[in-house]
DNA sequence: GTCGGCCGTTCCGTATACAGATTGGTCGAA
DNA sequence: TTCGACCAATCTGTATACGGAACGGCCGAC
């Protein structure tokens, strides 16, 4: 086995959750393929850390989807098919569009207002070509909406989702002009935000959604990973 | 029941499983109040067994929102108000319409044809007011749309959420005639999935929902659970 | 009298030890 | 040769031990 990605796990947060994020990289990454069993011991010696928090981690990645518990059988990484992401990517898009439905009908004018600002704040980072900048506005953006359902439960879920898909959207906006095509869909939902149709601002959050999964998708065909 | 002193967790499955379940009982139940400092020693000594399967069970509890861990200070019972739950109510009726929606549209006309077979068994049901019968037929009508959505992760997706809200769903068929009127609803969003008509089918199932949580609502308002 | 720092206790995060279960292999019998 | 049972190695699930961080109380200073 070529231990060419090294451990190096150096921090203060806890230790589970270190392993938790070097697991998840080395699954997105496809250094872990699907179907690989992982053993607790083996694992525990590799992060030089004990089984404990593996235990904890691999716990954790279980809830997430990304490997399989089978009591008293060990763990295995879970298959991440083409299909099976297609599907996640699918399920976020809808969720995504109904936060923008249901945020639509509940913002406050307040709350608009800030959608407002940090899409305008997000044309400086198109022009200079920030592309972490641009990242934190397009988090912004995305959560300002699911704030504004005042659901604080689909929030959590969105943000959720939206996370454990982090993994795979990490270079979705390194291609192209794909940033300043995201931008310019936000401002598109954001004008049905700002009429009020909350169906036209789901639609075109779904259809912003599917395009960026379609991005990532052919950069995923192109490599090879999953 | 008598869980005032020792909540025997007799079985075969995992401890940490048993622990599990007994302390999502315990908290939607209400015996253990929002805000409750859960100590690790005292739940083990309390179930009889050591820290770490008691670990495990609260990471789950974690990830399924009925607990909050923060690092190195503890966990706590979360707070469950009537708005949390009604927004859980609203996501899972949000969810399920979406099923119906993608459903429509994509069921073959072999599983279109076993969700009217489940339809038509749940009658017989309805009729001697066999609760546990027509639990499980509507449960095994919402899986059947699950699936039909042909997203295997919008299925898994729907069914933890269903789990999730299990334990605050349990009464809720034991009220008056809901029964009789959930099938009916059944009957209206088959209907609309027969036609083809996936935004009538969306429509249906969020009302479904709703009611459904309205009626439970009204249960916990009587009884001051949460 | 009130505020700030010090110290002790408690509890979490991690490490290590032990027991039962599962898996794979090997040996023997048909 | 093939099938079945037994056995050993290994890994998971659970228990226990240890170190450090956080919280509360006490004492001293202003």
């Amino acid at each position: 086995m070529d231990n060419q990605s090294a451990p190096e796990i150096g921090g203060r947060e806890l230790l589970s959750d270190r392993i938790r994020d070097a697991l998840t990289d080395a699954i997105a990454s496809g250094d872990l393929a699907a179907g690989t069993a992982l053993d607790e011991q083996h694992l525990a010696e590799r992060y030089g850390a004990s089984r404990t928090p593996v235990r904890e981690a691999l716990r954790q990645l279980a809830t997430a989807g990304l490997v399989e518990i089978r009591p008293r059988r060990g763990v295995v990484v879970a298959r991440l098919t083409p299909e099976r992401i297609a599907d996640m990517f699918e399920v976020t898009a809808e969720i995504e569009a109904l936060c923008a439905r249901l945020a639509t009908h509940r913002m406050t004018p307040l709350e608009r207002g800030r959608l407002m600002d940090l899409h305008e704040a997000s044309a400086a980072a198109v022009e200079t070509g920030d592309l972490d900048a641009y990242d934190r506005l397009n988090r912004a953006f995305h959560e300002a909406l699911y704030a504004g359902t005042h659901n604080a439960f689909m929030a959590e879920q969105a943000l959720a989702l939206r996370e454990r898909l982090a993994a795979f959207r990490r270079t979705q906006l390194r291609h192209g002009d794909r940033i300043r095509r995201s931008r310019e869909e936000h401002g598109e939902i954001l004008a049905a935000v700002a009429e009020g149709d909350g169906e036209a601002a789901a639609r075109r959050m779904r259809a912003h959604m599917l395009r960026a999964a379609a991005a990532l998708g052919r950069y995923i065909a192109e490599t090879g990973a999953g």
